[in-house]
DNA sequence: CCCTGAGGCTTCGTAC
DNA sequence: GTACGAAGCCTCAGGG
């Protein structure tokens, strides 16, 4: 019985880990969906979707190329012991 | 004020629109990223991921068959209703 | 003549694949209209072509879902080789 | 009887239709493999397949422009009552 | 580093 | 004939 204790645990533990996966992929669809709908309403407005999508993605690319930037900076600075501290970040 | 007129309007749902998507395709990422850490944890407990992977990826395949056979079903329907017969074709 | 040497070597290569993939593409369009003709055809002979095509659809779904039955037995297969037993875990 | 033998004419048809249909689309098929094919071997040779893709793509664009020009140049000279005779063609 | 699988683009078929 | 929707193809990102 001891082990049926053991084995129905580990059985709620992988049913735990099955379900929160599927549920979570689940909400994925769904925003998916979300925004499949904006875009949908946006053609409604008579925006050009594919246009729209392109200009999403260069913005994503640029966020990318600044937290780069900031990194590459953030390394710099630390080379040359100038890390600084999170009081100096609230300054700016 | 007025005088903005039409095209801080249409400037105003791109901005709306752009955002949106873009706030939801964050959510998206976020949630990615709650999957990996359920995985990562399921990890830490002893679990196989590739496994829970090959598990969850079998279920999700069943409840699409399943939906393929409806869908096929109505397609037979509608191609049955469809298919005129040779004495129909006749008479034209 | 022996000057041509590595480029011209590379050249050839190059344009030999282009030239078999344009080659190939163009078969295949070829085909598409080949397609395209007997259907035109068959609507000559008073065939209704829509109708065709979803014949032709429910046949291949059909193929289809023979293939991917055989697919998910596969899958299970694996699966279940992998998934390892609860006792096996604890002699870790 | 006649009408039996009618129908059966009319089922040899239908089944002529689908399976040269079907038969096309395997060649169809067998052709996109071929084609996966060669890029497979290019990536073997060192090329960069989407790179390829792009100057494949880039070239036919081309030819397409080229056969709009020139449809363009036939719809003026018809228009200009200089419509070339074979002949005159083969003198190119 | 390859490979699978999700996402986006294109084209074709359909309905209005 | 035009605009919508679906299907197949291509691309790219994430995992093994």
């Amino acid at each position: 019985m001891a082990r049926m204790g053991h084995n129905s645990i580990a059985a709620d533990q992988l049913r735990s880990i099955v379900e929160r996966v599927e549920r979570l992929e689940e909400e994925k669809a769904g925003i998916a969906c979300d925004i499949k709908d904006v875009f949908a309403e946006a053609k409604g407005n008579g925006y050009d979707v594919k246009t729209l999508r392109m200009v999403i993605r260069l913005r994503k690319i640029s966020a990318n190329d600044r937290e780069e930037q900031d990194h590459l900076l953030d390394t710099y600075k630390q080379a040359l012991g100038m890390i600084p501290t999170f009081d100096e970040e609230e300054e700016k």
